[in-house]
DNA sequence: TAATATTTTTAGGTAAGCCTAAAATATTTT
DNA sequence: AAAATATTTTAGGCTTACCTAAAAATATTA
């Protein structure tokens, strides 16, 4: 059983990794859980002791694969959350990520299994990034960015990189949405 | 903002009012929540520091209006998940109580009246107990228990005292559901 | 490569929430 | 009402998860 704070360097590594790949760094990790290298030093000894990462001193963090697991596991857990915000309680989608990095923290595997099937097994959550299975395997779908199409070219809109509240709620007035 | 363990010991106060009225006991608080009364000693003091008690050495503990409010909304709340739960998400009633718990403390005034409305405005928990509305007011059902009745005298079963897993367990064997 | 800058770690401190053991207070019994 | 028993509080410690400041290690640049 992890704290909140384990759950959220494992899960702050995980996102850091699938940007930097090899060894993720101790500032990142700060500035990214708004909190300070030293704690996070502190808690990269803790989580090397239980085998989630694998830890040298200076190049930093890695994951280890029960730590991915775990990552996977977690990040499931807020996607499922995100997308019965918005399909079942009428959130917008630029108002659940708050409440979803509550949620996410809920031990109960029956819990994740049932809502996953409430859902109706969803494999995107509300900004279109692709929901980690049960054994944690992600199905990406081939992505271009919008700036990578020509005047003039067509193609579905299927997710965002940027999930700030701002961004969200810019593309809502400008009527643009999933699917699009 | 009140902590997880602000929030159990508030809802320890309010249940063990209803039964002895009058100042709550360090040592029944300590015994509801596995914790040592020195523990709640210190939790009172605080809890007194934030106007949600009032808090004389050997008397005891008593909420004050905004901690009975408090306690009623983390109580409204445990209710419309264990709802959520059972109706959603196919739970039975005796598996309920510990997801609860945690769900419970989640913070989002807009997420519970969403659900609320979500789940079409319960008035009781799958063990019979009446949910206190957002303001706080319960509204009890006159009850009899089942020994108060004599031999061919009917009713209808309308909750438990007793949310043990064991019990409602031995009532779901008995085929005795509410609503009976 | 030596000097400078950056990053990371270590050392030492704080607050919350728990604990045990001892002291203080209240209650019950004789 | 004094003695014995219960309860409650205080005192002092521990762990987790933070922090700041200083030291150590690494990287960069002149």
């Amino acid at each position: 059983m992890l704290t909140f704070s384990e759950e959220n360097h494992i899960k702050s590594i995980f996102h850091l990794s699938a940007i930097s790949e090899e060894g993720v760094s101790t500032n990142s990790i700060a500035e990214n859980l708004n909190t300070k290298a030293s704690s996070v030093t502190e808690m990269l000894k803790k989580l090397s002791e239980k085998r989630l990462i694998v830890y040298k001193k200076y190049p930093g963090a890695q994951l280890t694969e029960l730590g991915r697991k775990t990552a996977l596991n977690i990040i499931r857990k807020h996607m499922l959350w995100e997308v019965f915000l918005v399909e079942k309680l009428n959130f917008k989608w630029d108002e659940v990520h708050d409440i979803a990095e509550q949620l996410e923290h809920i031990q109960s595997e029956k819990l994740t299994n049932q809502l996953d099937k409430f859902l109706d097994f969803p494999t995107q959550d509300p900004h279109g990034d692709p929901i980690p299975n049960p054994a944690g395997f992600i199905k990406f779908t081939p992505k271009l960015k919008l700036s990578d199409l020509n005047i003039g070219e067509t193609g579905k809109f299927i997710g965002v990189k940027d999930s700030s509240s701002t961004f969200l709620k810019y593309l809502d007035k400008r009527k643009i949405s999933l699917g699009c």
